[in-house]
DNA sequence: TCTGCCATGTAATATGTTACATGATTGT
DNA sequence: ACAATCATGTAACATATTACATGGCAGA
């Protein structure tokens, strides 16, 4: 029950057509909630019948016309029931791990390529993010670490200190560049052994 | 495509019936691939279908009778195949970030306790990964970080020395302990930000 | 015989993927 | 008029989840 509550965060931020959320979701969003745009729509779909959301501008709607959207009261109050409730993490579903456990039975032909390949697919994404992080993050906030701040915990936003949404959104993409940092490291250490240890016409 | 080949994987580990491979997709197996049994069993009538694997044993099936599976030579070359094959890693998709993501939009209530449920449940995947570890790869490779061996690289594999189908298997335990590591300390983090700096009644 | 558990399976639904269809708009 | 592209949508299929149904077997 996901995708329906990313659609309503990125309309929030946003109010948008179904082409343009697509997009969205191959960026910013997508880097941790994909979707095509034919789940977009049909949940688009879905969320209006539902009165979350509703269509701005058209009276009738024509086949080809552009179409925006906006979250009504009822949307965003689902959005924050979602937010509050408890959903266990999901179990790790990874095919290259299983490939790798599949190689333990069957032999590691073809698998150092495919290890080398995703190694450098990882790299890229970790730049990627590296460098979102500094255009949108760069000021980083200057008491991490130190902490010196008065014993009361009152509170109010001061100038130059992030938002609690930045400091949120900030969050989530460090756990992009966490995890993409763990995969390069994994393989980077997984090719190290299978260089040093392994017998066969297998480097590729 | 990855759960046939889970299954195929599964079953030339050990030839097993459906039940008892809905256990083992319970634990090892189920650690990086998870699968209901009504998957299993639908897939199982698949393989067997497309002659990858059959049952052993049982004249004709009888529906509550126990029906063991083996790989065919056929199962096998298939799951060569797909090991040797490419297939790029998945987008990330994970719902608790997604909710972080939206809190950022309608405010963080009830967060910080999911924060905490959450770490707690990967502090305890990550305890018994870690046990498994020192199960079975205790005897780590005596050469890690170190790597004096002969310059040449015949390498018959020694006595004492760890298979290369435990080699790989330890890897891709690793990748387990590794990824639950990143959760634990980034929901650390992400629990001592928002204990220092938020505001709200919140901190439930 | 009844209860509980082992074991296999069906059915319905939800979600995700792939391929294709149709209309609108804009530039040439 | 035509082509390219924007934009919305349908259809078919594959996969995953949830709930339930059926039969076998063992022990009280």
């Amino acid at each position: 029950m996901s995708l329906p509550h990313a659609i309503l965060t990125a309309l929030l931020e946003r109010p948008s057509s179904g082409l343009e959320l697509t997009r969205r979701f191959d960026r910013s969003i997508g880097y941790f909630w994909s979707a095509t745009h034919q789940q977009i729509y049909r949940e688009l779909g879905r969320l209006e019948e539902a009165g979350h959301i509703r269509a701005l501008a058209p009276e009738q709607p024509v086949r080809g016309r552009r179409k925006e959207y906006e979250v009504l009261e009822a949307g965003r109050e689902e959005l924050t029931g979602w937010v509050a409730g408890r959903e266990d993490p999901k179990p790790v579903r990874d095919p290259l791990l299983l490939r790798m456990r599949a190689a333990a039975v069957v032999g590691t032909d073809g698998l150092p390529v495919e290890l080398r390949r995703h190694l450098a697919l990882h790299e890229r994404q970790l730049a990627e993010y590296r460098d979102i992080e500094a255009r949108d993050f760069s000021p980083r906030e200057p008491e991490r670490g130190t902490e010196r701040r008065p014993e009361r915990r009152l509170r109010e936003p001061r100038a130059g200190e992030p938002s609690e949404a930045d400091r949120l959104r900030h969050l989530v993409l460090r756990a992009g560049i966490d995890l993409e940092r763990m995969w390069v490291d994994w393989l980077t250490e997984a090719l190290r052994e299978s260089d040093t240890a392994p017998a066969g016409p297998d480097a590729a």
